[in-house]
DNA sequence: TTGTACGCGTTATCAA
DNA sequence: TTGATAACGCGTACAA
């Protein structure tokens, strides 16, 4: 009981071969008698199969890696909770890498992947440099990737259009009424902060409002940059109209700001958000935000990762999620509630 | 390049022994012109140790097991958010494991112990089962349980003291002149469930109110759960005019309900939650909450288990995180903003 | 139907 | 300093 179990101790116990204990064990058909005797013994040594031995022998781990930059970003929660279920009903565990938005971190896991410790992997990597795509190029188990990715990079790719999420939302506030729309964004050098940054530009200038660079600032993604860089954003162009925030976190921090600086949301100043997470829900007035499908795109991602795994071949996919906008009182005012 | 690199592979290119190749690639004494030619030959051939065969040999994963009920629950992800980054400096991998309110689930996980793919685990229990203490006692590797868990139980824990964080709250709500205190729980059959609920009855005791059974319901530790337990709780006992709730969601579906009831919060009824998540600063009024600190909790967790990982002997431990509460505009007002 | 023996990729022991 | 070789625990030809 002290000693690790294995099939050797069965097959000493059950008085057979260790060839025939692992058959039983692997439902190969095997006479009555022995099968009894082999199961006996598993079972009264509390027999588990060694998972490092196994893996060795079928060259395959059973474990899925998913690489994010931050657990705590509730859009990332939000694909945690469609993958982690799809992973393990298909069998696999999954390992969870939190990169801490440091692309040395980002590769370090791409580099894990010749370890062989995982059979696949899903990432959402923030940042994309050549180093990403090298070690996608030279990966040797399959590889999706949630967020923009270059075409022709050799991976599965699931993607949203956040250059149309962007747009609804510009417009969204532009039928509102608001002509003084100002942007919140997160670092432009990340591979959303750099979509979206452009996709603003694009949408005002379809709606031949001029591109202010006052009502544009930049902060990080979380909730306490979003307040920084809008109580900045507020000093530069005191007469913004409306915010549209690169993510709901950010929002949140916007809407603490107007807050405290006496802004009535939406009345003075209308908000919107990105990401429609629980967070749009939770806050006063509920947020207004894009959808940009997260759950849908942790989802679809693990489908496809799954197919690979099960050996789905082909050239890479790329799929991508609609956006959509979500009213809620942050725009609308109470009757949208 | 196409067929996965090992020490026999670099071996050849290198012309010299397997022995040489692990002996370098581990960092033991050789001779400078053998290092250099292992060295270039792993370099160029792109090798990476198989983890499964090194795990076989070392008898280690290098992998760690964190094992809730539900990865959406903010509580448990604060927890994660602490528990990641150590067991990464640590040198190990998180393999998470959702079990979804299942105690089978759990069970399973506990069993997966024996198959060695992880090295310990942090488990929080969401029901204590004869059967979780038998696998406790048989487990081959070091476990830490975050939650109450039974005295005499043979692993490391992690416990609150919720007991006195339901006090007080209680305590609370009665100084601010509340008299009707309601609670809103979870299930009662789960630790949490039955931990606060009695300590509810216990502080009303201790004040000299009434326990009043229409002042208490049950429903499941979500948001939705809570605004149906809320409503259902409204309607037997319309003069409540506080309400304890057995977490965050469900205070957030507290506020849902009330809001729509036309009830003010705080004034007619002050709310307050218990784990004081991220939550409790976006809901309007912001949520009074009490802090079991969850974080804590997670990082003595690590903590514990990275020492016994390290040989760390000794009997169970039992590590008591104090809660405190922390008071917002839910039942204070508009003046603790 | 069952047992022997080999190999998966590493580490570690023992001689040379 | 180096090389041959034996484990680690399992699955599976192949032979009996």
């Amino acid at each position: 009981m002290t000693e690790e179990p294995t099939i050797t101790t069965i097959a000493q116990r059950a008085g057979v071969s260790i060839a025939s204990v692992s058959r039983v064990l692997n439902g190969l058909p095997t006479r009555a008698d022995t099968e009894r005797r082999v199961l006996d013994a598993a079972r009264e040594l509390g027999y588990a199969p060694n998972s490092a031995a196994r893996s060795l022998k079928s060259r395959r781990s059973n474990q899925v890696g998913f690489a994010i930059a931050d657990i705590g970003n509730p859009a990332y929660l939000a694909m945690i909770r469609e993958i982690q279920p799809l992973i393990k009903a298909a069998g696999y565990r999954l390992v969870l890498h939190s990169t801490d938005t440091d692309t040395a971190d980002e590769i370090e896991v791409l580099r894990g992947l010749g370890e062989r410790y995982i059979d696949g992997l899903i990432m959402v990597p923030l940042r994309m440099t050549p180093e990403h795509l090298e070690m996608f190029a030279a990966a040797r188990a399959p590889i999706v990737v949630i967020g923009g990715a270059p075409d022709g990079t050799p991976v599965d790719n699931v993607r949203t259009d956040s250059r149309t999420g962007v747009r609804l939302a510009v417009e969204h506030l532009h039928a509102i009424g608001r002509r003084r729309i100002g942007f919140v964004n997160g670092p432009t050098d990340t591979v959303p902060g750099a979509a979206r940054s452009a996709a603003y530009a694009e949408a005002l200038a379809a709606l031949g409002l001029p591109h202010d660079p006052r009502l544009a600032e930049v902060g990080d993604f979380y909730r306490a940059d979003g307040a920084r860089a809008t109580a900045r954003l507020l000093r530069r162009a005191p007469d913004v109209d409306a915010l549209l925030c690169a993510n709901d976190l950010i929002a949140a921090g916007a809407l603490d700001v107007l807050r405290a600086a006496g802004r009535r949301v939406p009345e003075d100043v209308a908000v919107a958000g990105m990401d429609d997470t629980d967070l749009a829900t939770l806050t006063w007035p509920a947020l207004t935000s894009v959808s940009l499908g997260s759950a849908e795109r942790g989802r679809v991602a693990a489908e496809l990762l799954l197919d690979r795994l099960r050996g789905g071949e082909g050239p890479p996919r790329v799929v991508t999620v609609r956006p959509h906008l979500v009213v809620r009182a942050s725009t609308a005012g109470e009757e949208a509630r």
